[in-house]
DNA sequence: TGTACATCAGTGAACGCGCGTTCACTGATGTAC
DNA sequence: TGTACATCAGTGAACGCGCGTTCACTGATGTAC
């Protein structure tokens, strides 16, 4: 069953795996599109076949790095039950994801404030979409709770930035260096869960 | 009094003038020294009498950025008296440094991925820099109130990582359209601050 | 102050290199009869 | 099933370009007497 549509997409899913790879080693702004297909076992000419120049290429990949590490944070806070903290467990689930895709993170973070407007339009979408995510989450848990509040879209804002400002120094750190960034990132979040939660009761006595 | 020494110190700023004006526009990585020396009205050669290569010219960079960043934040908190919220106060100074110094902030956010082990070193011990300075500015403040919490440099670590966020997202935005980005910035800035000093007292509520 | 020599920041030409992009082509896959 | 033609993904050679780096050089500044 080697259709020739089949093979084709075959190509290029190996152009997209070998722009992964490279990028975990140098960042994928430094990518040059001969370098990726000669990684992929392809002639330079071949690439214009499947993207119209690199950033067509990174566009791709973000949207597989969006999309899969949405889902997997979904799956782990659905997964979450009562027992444990959601901040425990999402924490745990983020480093995770983070230690098994490094090289999707660090595309991820590194073209943040990458050379084109396009491309840092793209991440903060995806980043945009984290945010909503984590506020539907608090949200629903705060009314369970008793505990609405106001300030919950901030504090979802808080959460991601932290996550992801961790999220990047994990990706220099061997595993087995991270656990005092698991706990830092844990109490970090509990720190602004708390705040939004106490700042729905009252908030006068602090910095009025 | 136009010394030998002294000539070649101007063209040395010469040359770190013309690549953070150009990294404003493009991001520092993608800046070749050809286009650099051009800019600064030099020959490509020249280049090699003042630094080692474009990773060298970098470096020196962050210095300058780091430096001048730090020391007006410094300023802006001692000025700050007891009329205002530290954190509003702090919060209004560094957006008015992001907007009038783009480029060197652009630097230091864009590179902190970047492809160099030795710029992503640099960078972070800056941010460190940071923390640290918030952090005894915090535990000075917690002290004179009578709120000392164990939370502290957790909580300074988290300001400057929603701090950062939000300046990242304020260089893509006309200066007038960053009202709602200063608004978000102190209310987070809040729930930290909140969160860190409630944790003090008693945390037991939220979060087991 | 004037002269002879040393210093050294910057020049300009040259190099080899990898880059992105083009284009006529090849040959396997697909289609029509 | 077999043949003739169409399609089209990928090739390989070629192009012009800007790159980083080198090197012998120039000429103004600095120094010693």
């Amino acid at each position: 069953m080697t259709t020739r549509s089949s093979m084709k997409q075959q190509n290029r899913r190996r152009l997209i795996d070998a722009a992964l790879e490279l990028s975990a080693d140098k960042g994928f702004s430094t990518l040059s599109l001969r370098e990726v297909t000669l990684a992929a076992g392809l002639s330079p000419a071949a690439f214009y076949g499947h993207f119209r120049d690199m950033e067509d290429l990174g566009l791709s990949l973000l949207d597989e790095v969006g999309l899969s590490l949405r889902r997997l944070l979904r799956e782990a806070r659905i997964r979450t039950g009562q027992d444990k903290s959601a901040a425990v467990a999402s924490v745990d689930v983020f480093l995770e994801y983070v230690n098994e895709n490094k090289n999707l993170f660090r595309l991820f973070l590194g073209e943040r404030q990458g050379a084109s407007t396009t491309f840092r339009k793209a991440i903060h979408a995806e980043i945009d979409q984290f945010v909503i995510e984590v506020t539907e989450d608090l949200e629903t848990s705060a009314l369970k709770s008793g505990h609405p509040s106001t300030s919950i879209p901030y504090a979802a804002e808080a959460i991601v930035a932290v996550v992801f400002t961790v999220g990047a120094e994990a990706l220099d750190m061997a595993k087995h260096k991270q656990d005092s960034l698991r706990v830092r990132l844990v109490e970090e979040v509990k720190i602004i869960l708390r705040g939004a939660l106490y700042g729905a009761r009252g908030r006068s006595a602090i910095n009025k």
